[in-house]
DNA sequence: CGGGTATTTGACGATTCTCAAATGGTGTGG
DNA sequence: CCACACCATTTGAGAATCGTCAAATACCCG
């Protein structure tokens, strides 16, 4: 299958991405290097390693995570189609954290050594990239507010309004419901509870008539209570750039 | 008192932060429009406020939080001389934190519009500003994951060891303590605790022989233990670029 | 000395965890 | 086509970490 072309990029369309001059599809089209199609379950990037690549997501779900010396892993939050990844050791010089597909995933690919270059010629995708660096570190903020104060009904409550509230702008939404392929465990693992736990609070979410999630979807069945109960006030999704 | 010159900043000698250039020590005085001192209690930056201002603090210590709609307050992270501030709603509109000051500061002001002009005329400081934000990142997603897999005694130990770190980095130790003028209730707030079981844990760990933290001052007195218990393999303090 | 704030301590309750096992679905091999 | 292994989900029970309530103590400053 041949490589998507910019120009024809499906992201560009959705809303929650700021528009694109035709000089910066131009300017992309050249920046990205290849297309990377993986299975479920690669490791795309690897915690420790030293990734001259960097990533956006152009279809499919993953999971970022970092393991813990215990072997506890905590996931730091889900990737979806528009996300980018890899700045860290881009910058960094070593990947703090690992990347896997979750399901198959389709990843645009750009050079490390072209990074510098996209700073000195396009500098309106410069201020672009640290623009996607602050909307991610808004939502690693919240995600810290979730994990420190809320509790298990609440966490779970927030993340399924943001989960959904993404996959929506990411135009994945089929009727009321939007599709969800993670195990209970990654679920748990982002929210910082126990499988069990999670488990009995998801079905007492269910039985509530608030949120089903069964067989990789996720139904909201009643937003505004959800909301309520996740302590969020009701926002339109964060417009940002796409890489 | 007059304004630091940039080329006589105190921070830059420190070994934490990248190296200036003469050209970049230039163009910062010029970017560089002001210097703030604020008293201790002080809002400088307010969530919802759209600040026309972004900030390098100089000197002084503060911290970023934000608070849910019950009223709860989570602590994001503590601001220390160096850290680099007001990026969000310099790029997304609007603050999504406060940020208060906890002992008196001293910060470098920026002004907003600049912000633009210094993609275009100095892609290193673009480049380095991209850098931070993923330092940020990074610092952020290890606090997602204290919060997360970590208990009450390991989240203390971890970020007894990383303030440490960087109190130490930024010059500021004296001998064996470095200066820690926040409240228990703050640190509770930030690691998602209780102020009854933060002070708890904070005896054990005095009477364990691993850390004493009183009269604002932080003493570590068994660091290989408390690192250990931490989870923390030990690494020389991530470098990232000074704005 | 009195008011305000931060720290400390005790007691009790509950949210959440761990351990353990059952259930259900899926794919493979006999 | 069935048996079996494997994996995810579900359920139950007991334990424990941690939170809330309450009050005492200590400290600072006017």
């Amino acid at each position: 299958m041949p490589s998507v072309s910019c120009k024809d990029c499906p992201l560009r369309k959705l809303d929650i991405f700021t528009p694109f001059s035709s000089d910066e599809v131009k300017f992309m089209q050249v920046f990205k290097t290849g297309e990377l199609k993986v299975d479920p379950g690669t490791t795309i990037l690897m915690e420790g390693s030293n990734s001259p690549q960097l990533y956006t997501v152009l279809s499919g779900l993953g999971t970022r995570y970092t393991t813990l010396e215990n072997g506890r892993r905590q996931v730091i939050n889900f990737l979806f189609p528009g996300d980018f990844t890899g700045l860290q050791a881009g910058l960094m010089g070593e990947m703090k954290h690992s990347v896997d597909a979750t399901t198959e995933m389709t990843l645009c690919v750009f050079r490390r050594e072209d990074l510098w270059t996209l700073y000195r010629q396009f500098p309106e995708r410069a201020y672009d990239l640290t623009w996607i660096a602050a909307v991610e570190e808004h939502f690693l903020g919240e995600t810290i507010a979730s994990l420190g104060q809320r509790d298990a009904t609440q966490r779970i409550a927030w993340a399924f309004v943001r989960i959904r509230e993404r996959l929506v702008a990411a135009g994945l939404s089929k009727g009321n419901a939007v599709p969800l392929p993670y195990r209970q465990q990654d679920l748990a693992d982002a929210l910082g509870l126990s499988l069990v736990h999670t488990n009995k609070t998801l079905n007492s979410l269910r039985s509530a008539g608030l949120a089903t999630w069964r067989d990789g979807q996720l139904t909201i069945d009643n937003l505004a209570s959800l909301a309520e109960i996740a302590l969020i006030d009701p926002e339109r999704p964060q417009i940002r750039p796409l890489m």
